[in-house]
Formats: C-alpha cells, sequence, structure tokens
DNA sequence: ACCACGGTGGACCAGCCGGTCCAGAAAACC
DNA sequence: GGTTTTCTGGACCGGCTGGTCCACCGTGGT
C-alpha cells in the first residue's frame, strides 16, 4: 500500500496550511508548532510525511509556491505576442505583487531555509523557467518585427528577471510598487525603442 | 565619564566583528555567542552596549554595513557626467558584487532582523540616497544633451536600483553576476537610446 | 592614595523548538 | 475476521539561545 488516499490528503493539507500561514502571518519565525496547530495535525504526521524535518517540509513548500508564481501570470507570460500582451503581463505582475504587500511567501522561505542547495535549486529553476518565457515573448515580437533585431532577447530578459526580482524585494522593505512598475516600463520603453 | 575611550572601542570592535562574521561564513544562524566569540568579549559587554540585545546589535551592523555599500562606489556614484563615469560605476558594482559572492551582509541581516521596522527603515534609506545619486547622474547628462530630455530620470533611476537589487538576489541564489551585469547594460544602453 | 564608576568575565537560567518514541486507532489486504 | 501496515496523538527530551546577574577588575579624576 506504501501509501493511502488518506495520507496523500494530510501531506497535502500540512504543505497548503504551511505556505497559508507563510503568506499571511509574520513568517519570520514560523515554527513546526505553529503549521502543527494550523493544520490540525501531530508532530508525528509532520515527520512521517516529511522524516527530514523542516528543511524537507519547507523545500516541499516552497516548490509549491514556486509553482503559484508562474501560474498566476498566465495566460499572458505564455503569449507575449503584441503590445496589449505585454501590457496585461505587466499589469498582472503588479497586481499580484501589490496583492500580496510585504509578504512573500517565497522570500519568507528563503530566510527561513537559508541558503541550502535545495532551495537555491527551486529557485533557479523558477527564475529560469520565468526568464525563459520572456525571452520567447521578446524573440517572437522581433519576429514579428514590432522590436528592433539588434536586442539582445536573452540578456534583456535578464533584465527582466533582475528588475522584477528587485522591485519585489524593495516592495519588501518599502511596501511601495513604485520600483516594481518603474523597473517593467523602463524595459518594455526600451523594447519599444 | 559616561563612555571611555576603551568602552567605544569596544563597541566598535563588536560591531566589526560581527560584520565580518556575516560576511564570511554562512550567515545563517548567527547567534550571540559566535559573536561573542569572534569578538573576544563576554556576554555582559554586548548587553552593556546593545541594551536591547540581538535587534539592536544587528540594527547597529545594518546601519556600518549599509554605509559601505555606498562608499564602495564612489567616486564614480557621485559623478555620474559622462559615458565613461557610468562604465566605471557599472564595473565598480560589479566587480563589489562578484567579489562578495552569495554572502551578502545586508542580505543576511534582513533575513535575521526579519522584517522590523527599524530594519525596514535602514534599507529604505540607503536605497533612497543610493537612487538619488543616479537619479542626479542622469539628470546631468540631460543637461549635457547625452541623454534626450525625454527619459523620466526619477523612474529610470527606480528601474536602476530595482534591477541592481535583483541582480543582487538573483547572485544570492545562483552564484552568478549575470542577471546584475544584464540589468546594468540594458539599462545603460536605454539611456543612450 | 583613594574612590567611584565604567568595563569585563562567565556562571546561570528559562523558554523554545526540532526531533524522538511509543501506543493506539483506522484502514487495507487476505 | 483477522492480521498487517499505515495513520494519528501527544508526551517527552536534549540542547541551544537570548538574556540576567553579580562579583571583580581597570581606569580616570581628585
Amino acid at each position: 500500500m506504501a501509501i493511502t488516499a488518506k495520507g496523500r490528503a494530510t501531506r497535502q493539507r500540512i504543505i497548503e496550511g504551511a505556505a497559508a500561514y507563510l503568506r499571511s502571518d509574520d513568517p519570520a519565525g514560523v515554527t513546526l508548532d505553529d503549521i502543527r496547530a494550523i493544520t490540525g495535525t501531530s508532530k508525528s504526521q509532520i515527520f512521517h510525511y516529511f522524516p527530514d524535518g523542516k528543511e524537507e517540509l519547507f523545500l516541499a513548500v516552497a516548490r509549491y509556491e514556486a509553482g503559484r508564481v508562474l501560474d498566476d501570470q498566465q495566460p499572458h507570460l505564455g503569449a507575449l505576442t503584441s503590445w496589449a500582451a505585454w501590457d496585461r503581463w505587466r499589469d498582472a505582475v503588479v497586481a499580484r505583487y501589490r496583492t500580496q504587500g510585504r509578504n512573500c511567501p517565497l522570500g519568507a522561505l528563503m530566510s527561513q531555509v537559508g541558503s541550502t542547495a535545495g532551495a537555491n535549486e527551486v529557485v533557479s529553476a523558477l527564475l529560469s523557467r520565468w526568464q525563459f518565457h520572456v525571452q520567447e515573448g521578446i524573440a517572437e515580437m522581433q519576429d514579428a518585427g514590432l522590436v528592433r533585431a539588434s536586442v539582445d532577447a536573452d540578456r534583456v530578459a535578464a533584465a527582466f528577471i533582475a528588475g522584477i526580482q528587485g522591485g519585489v524585494q524593495v516592495l519588501r522593505s518599502t511596501g511601495s510598487v513604485a520600483h516594481l512598475e518603474a523597473a517593467l516600463d523602463t524595459l518594455i520603453d526600451h523594447l519599444k525603442g
């Protein structure tokens, strides 16, 4: 049997409960007991489903949250084929992080789990996929003759990723999305030439 | 006497020792005992000079590190009056963070101290000063007729800050300065028109 | 020389937190 | 129905960590 449906449900409940907690409260000092209380489980269950304890659980939550990041930007991110699409994407990104406010689930996770190899891998993979979509969008715009060919799609896509990440980080400190908007608008302006 | 020269020296030794520790080792779980050991002091001294304990000490270290950030970019950052100057500044920033590698002292501090009002204030002040210098540079380039007047200096300066912050954050995850370079180069390209 | 006050050392403590363990309930399989 | 395996509850623990306390030392002023 290995793992029953009930077990899988409990495991998922723990992940989603932890994710919800990270998203709401001040997640500076999340403790296993907090998660236990919120998810209505017991210590033994956490260690039953995540034998390596805190680190394994947090990594699972990080993967779960990382998946949501790109999903929240769809379908815009996957079809950056017109200036209108770019604008919609820009608005979706800004809206998402404005709603999120200072509480960045992934950022909080990274603060907690530190700089373990696994955590870095999750973030790197997310950023890589993200950048790939932007790069594809730039390339398609170039193919359509809407962006000049001299633009280095890979490099500018990397600049977008950096700008977004930095904008979000500034948001976490200052509570303002101005920098995020400035980065996106300036880079889109740059594409427009 | 209130506070003697010896006392001031000890206080400074604690701050600099803590800063050095944050810069070298994996600073995920810095403890007061670590700092005590490294600085060759005792618990009572730490609480003597920083009555509010860990938070006050870390805030002092954050202020100390924040001061260094802009200093490391001088004199370039203060005189962005030619394209050559911009390039030198760009190189200085990249060099600084390439040397620093994954260990970002301020980032580590922020992870530790969480999102207290004081910490946010220190970071906000730093970013604000940083952005001001960039904005001044853009304005001077515009006055000299080297950058078109249609550029919104304030907005592009904000994009620079976001791009740099994001580039550094990506560096912390992936160990590569590529994103930082991409952000700086793309934004400078944008200024060049 | 003396004294007062700041500087220093380090033992000590209380609470928290990740992690262990075992006993019992529930479910799956025969 | 019985047995085996998984799921669940919760008591328990060991050690770490921020913080306290007090006794002693060093220094500066007079």
